[in-house]
RNA sequence: GGAGAGGUGGCAGAGUGGUUGAAUGUACCUGACUCGAAAUCAGGCGUACGUGAAAACGUACCGGGGGUUCGAAUCCCUCCCUCUCCGCCA
């Protein structure tokens, strides 16, 4: 959510701002509502106040043993009229509401303009890209292993899931540890374990209800629960209705969990293999801090979670996502690509984002100020340290070797008791 | 799943319809005393929104939502959560 107190006094500018990703921000329906909003709260504050003070005056003539029917007769009035005010109020602050939460983020100066991805920007590449020719893919050589079995897991449950076996499926354990510890003792991150499902308020806190739902996984039931679809919302969230001590920041948490994602309007993209699939594992970084570290911080964790794939060799590239290529909550975001050589390209396998306080508003995570002793709003960052399933692909194509079998990354060695090489 | 007891400020804990945003204790902040500290004394100390340049003022909030009433922390309904006992269970 924006700042309302923003959007009052420089509207042209947030508005300049939106209109950089792509956004028409309707300023004449704001100034409306904000209007509305004025009259109707003043006049509701108003009323109430005439009814409090008359509320009183009606108990201490009764204390007195004094008649107070004429005042009982001005109540109605006001209690009427309140009922009317106070109804319109609650109409309007609920479109109000939908207008704001209908608001992305304001990008940061830093994004570059952009339309789409083709206008992302390359910041950096590492590590040398393995040729295309004669790379086959992750699906053909784990099924070749007899280790990625896609038909079993579609007549277990449907397509877009996987079954792996044996050393695949150890494998992928293995990513999982070796994600955790890293951050863990490398990075300084607190390790959480956390509620694969979420109310409404969680998916409220971090953005992905109202306007995304339909990428969830819902839940029978009158609660209303999820599935997560990353573990960016049970952990951010525990910051929800919170007041921090500045000397806690900055929190950094790490935490493993599965992604449980509809994939709805994803209908013919990516169908082969596992680079897009209902259930997935991530290891999420998830970090807390003050507005004026939050790009230091930003800058810190992509840098840990390309730590992730240096230890393991991947070549990659960090892309700058053009302001029309940010989710809606993010102020900037940097994507992590790692090189696959059956698609000859770089593919997505970490979304680092700073949401500024734009999350923090929604769900009131506050830190107090130690000068003013005011409380002031958090800025709130995660990024995936790595989406386990995409690394899984990504090490099997980039360390196969000619008899179709798997090389074991270096790292990765202690975590698979020396095994070298996965084969049939 | 069954039965019962509860959910009040950072914590503890009063408050069963009226000047209560809420006693009291404790923690914390400021000041006095002290060489300094402790103890003691005095004052301060919730959050959000709104109006305002500010001081300040107004409104809302006693687990969530709804209701009764001129007026609700207090009464009613409902949901959630916690605790105790029983049952079941990885």
């Amino acid at each position: 959510m924006l700042d309302p107190k923003i959007l009052r006094s420089q509207p042209d500018v947030v508005a300049a701002k939106l209109a950089r990703r792509g956004f028409i921000f309707d300023l004449e329906r704001f100034t409306s509502l904000e209007a509305q909003r004025k009259r109707l709260q003043g006049e509701t504050e108003q009323l109430q106040a005439e009814r409090n003070s008359g509320s009183k005056r009606i108990g201490q003539a009764k204390a007195r043993g004094e008649d107070a029917s004429p005042i009982l007769a001005d109540m109605d009035r006001i209690k009427a009229r309140l009922a009317d005010i106070e109804g319109q109020l609650v109409a309007l602050q609920d479109e109000f509401d939908g207008f704001l939460g209908g608001l992305p983020n304001t990008p940061h100066d830093s994004v570059p303009d952009g339309k789409d991805e083709n206008d992302n920007v390359e910041l950096r590449r590492w590590g040398t890209p393995r040729p295309a020719a004669g790379a086959k893919d992750h699906a053909d050589l784990g099924e070749a292993l007899g280790q990625m079995d896609f038909a079993a897991a579609a007549k277990l449950t449907g397509a877009r899931f996987t079954v792996l076996r044996g050393g695949l499926a150890r494998l992928h354990r293995a990513l999982i540890q070796f994600m955790l510890d890293v951050h863990t003792r490398e990075h300084g991150y607190e390790e959480l374990y956390v509620p694969y499902i979420v109310n409404e308020a969680s998916l409220r806190g971090t953005g992905q209800l109202p306007k995304f739902g339909e990428d969830l996984f819902t839940l029978q039931g009158e609660q209303g629960w999820r599935l997560i679809p990353t573990a960016e919302v049970p952990v951010t969230n525990l910051l929800r209705d919170e007041i921090l001590d500045v000397g806690l920041l900055p929190r950094k948490w790490v935490a493993h969990t599965p992604c449980f994602r509809a994939e709805a309007g994803s209908a013919g993209r990516d169908t082969r293999g596992m680079i897009r699939q209902h259930q997935f594992e991530k290891v999420e970084l998830v970090q807390a801090t003050t507005p004026e570290r939050s790009y230091e911080a930003h800058e810190q964790l992509t840098g840990h979670a390309e730590a992730i794939l240096k230890k393991l060799d991947l070549p990659y590239r960090v892309v700058a996502l053009c302001t029309g290529d940010m989710g809606a909550s993010a102020a900037k975001t940097y994507d992590l690509e790692v090189w696959l050589p059956s698609q000859d390209r770089y593919r997505e396998i970490s979304s680092c984002s700073n949401f500024e306080d734009f999350q923090a508003r929604r769900m009131l995570a506050r830190y107090r100020h130690p000068e003013t002793k005011k409380t002031e709003l958090l800025h709130t960052l995660n990024g995936s340290g790595l989406a386990v399933g995409r690394t899984l692909v990504a090490i099997i194509e980039n360390y196969q070797q000619a008899d179709g079998s798997i090389a074991i990354p270096d790292a990765l060695k202690p975590y698979l008791a020396g095994l070298e090489r996965i084969a049939k």
